[in-house]
DNA sequence: GTCGTTGATTACAACGTTGTACTCGTTGAG
DNA sequence: CTCAACGAGTACAACGTTGTAATCAACGAC
């Protein structure tokens, strides 16, 4: 059951623990001679390192948690999916947690409490703000995903949320749409993403010299379908209802299409979409989504570079911005042109 | 940033180090004065136990690893979602591990290989068999979920693939459906909850006179959207195609109406549809799918007492299969009457 | 030939916890 | 009054690893 030990590899070998150990890290130099002995007696006796007892040595697990708001959330589960991938390519393991977007549970996984032994954190925060995180006393190395605010002390890794929803919506005023609402404004204007969101949608109309109407940005809570149906719901009765929808997730607008069939709407005919997110399911829905397509990949590659290097080079280095690269994604949902998968 | 250690708190309490262990743990009888006056130490210095020094020394800690196929598949992002709540409740955490389907990934993590201090596996097999198994060396205790083969030597949690496949099926029946297809048969037969599924389904047909034709199963690789729409393609070449479909997983089904929806075909009138999984999508997508719906939280729960109560009492005890329940829930993708929502 | 110098290896002491075996009063039975 | 039994607490040695300082041979340089 247990395995082998240094000392059991060392005896092996006719060495001391601590060449064993030396080889087993690479960091010293080990003559080639001793180097060959030793590897051979560690693949016989089939040595695995007991991380414990290294952690407890070094204060470093290998572990790094990383906390989205809802896992079932499309977009978290695959970029969840791309940061275990990067951190596995980088000899580390990922710790997943739920928050369910409740903020003391942020704050908690921020301050590295969520468990005793995770090396650093990566955290996208729903409602954290910069006065809760100022004085938290743990100082785990921290990482935030998907958030602008400048004032939180931790690096941030994001996209120019700004630039991509003016992007969508330059997207959607080219189709010659008019009367462009906008479903995913929180009603606190606290979360720094949807801010960024709304400055490129507006600089976007404003550049067109296309007027804008705040009725059509209702207040929306969360970025589910639930959320994106009620939110379309309220638009459909107006009396000059939007000619175009610019939802600030894929599930949002998967809900906003799902009322716009109910209500006997042609997408795109009579109301184009536009999502933000490009989940997998976008894909396949009946109308195929036109998304903000971030890449998730980089996002997380260069997540987990940063809290590796915030573990191994502990310095109080200056707070950094990674910025990763997007796409607008054209599909059905914004093509007057018929199907075509 | 390192916290209080047990000696510490020893010291501000004036005991010994072996008595605050005693006290944090509970485990011995400790005199309530004293025992006041170690909690009152803990809480001043905000003592958090070191899970590392624990785990070297006990040999446990208090995490779990959960291996899913893919982790974007919704399916396994809302199980995932499931056991890390189910683990939190009971004082544990989750590590989630992606195999993508790699046999021997499976198997390395199945043999506690894939991070060197878990207790304890919980594992969703797609590929991996008996033969693989039965000599692995390290014995983690190994849970396995939604997997039939009574083979394999660990404990098994699932639900009763066969009555469920056989409920959805004579569903389809009674809406007077005849040709009813099955998407999500594997090429290799080797896949246990296929099955099962199968077996189902072929019981239902069988008890209602209904002749089976075997060109309505075609081989599928993997329950993705992808496959299932190449299946749906596969099947609405014949000279009589199916009248209805029963689909191994939401994502197939979903890939399924997506191809039916390119070739004009309305879904329920023509072609009913039922999944198996109810992921969260399904009751948004257009339509709304009719799913077989295993209770997924029960099936964490399950898994979770299983894998620690084979973790505590380390005997070992016959393997035990557990059955978790499920419902068949009718939308509109096999409803005659007009959406409703 | 002697003496630093270098490079490879080692002994030893931590890291923070818990199990074992022990001490030390206190209590109750004979 | 003596002694066993008991309850509460403690000292010490692990667990397996790594950092530090020491050791030791080999090797040129003077």
């Amino acid at each position: 059951m247990a395995g082998a030990r240094l000392k059991d590899v060392a005896e092996r070998a006719g060495v001391s623990i601590k060449t064993v150990s030396n080889v087993v890290r690479g960091e010293v130099r080990v003559a080639e001679q001793t180097r060959e002995r030793v590897l051979r007696a560690i693949a016989e006796l089939d040595y695995q390192p007991n991380a414990s007892a290294r952690h407890l040595r070094t204060g470093r697990s290998g572990i790094i948690a990383l906390a989205v708001p809802e896992l079932v959330a499309p977009y978290f589960a695959e970029l969840a999916a791309e940061v275990i991938a990067a951190a596995k390519k980088r000899g580390c393991t990922v710790l997943i947690e739920d928050t369910g977007g409740d903020p003391a549970e942020e704050l908690r996984i921020a301050c590295g409490l969520s468990d005793p032994l995770i090396d650093g954190v990566l955290l996208s925060p729903l409602c954290l703000d910069e006065t809760m995180l100022a004085n938290r006393e743990r100082r785990v190395p921290l990482v935030l995903l998907g958030e602008q605010s400048y004032k939180i002390p931790a690096d941030h890794v994001l996209i120019d949320n700004s630039a991509a929803a003016r992007e969508a919506t330059e997207h959607l005023l080219q189709l010659g749409r008019r009367r462009i609402a906008v479903i995913g404004q929180p009603s606190d204007r606290s979360h720094a993403t949807t801010v960024q969101r709304m400055h490129g949608f507006l600089t976007a109309l404003h550049a067109a010299g296309v007027p804008h109407d705040p009725r059509l940005v209702p207040d929306t809570r969360e970025f589910t379908r639930a959320d994106g149906a009620a939110a379309m719901r309220v638009m459909l009765a107006l009396d000059d209802p939007p000619d175009a929808v610019f939802c600030f997730s894929d599930l949002l607008a998967s809900g906003a299409m799902r009322v716009a069939h109910e209500h006997g709407l042609r997408v795109p005919q009579e109301l184009a979409v536009v999502g933000f997110d490009d989940i997998q399911e976008t894909r396949y829905s009946v109308p195929s989504l036109t998304t903000v397509s971030p890449d998730k990949r980089e996002i997380a590659e260069l997540a987990v570079d940063a809290v590796l290097h915030r573990i191994t080079t502990d310095a109080e280095a200056p707070h950094t911005r990674l910025t990763a690269g997007y796409e607008l994604v054209v599909r059905e949902s914004t093509r007057t042109s018929p199907p075509t998968a």
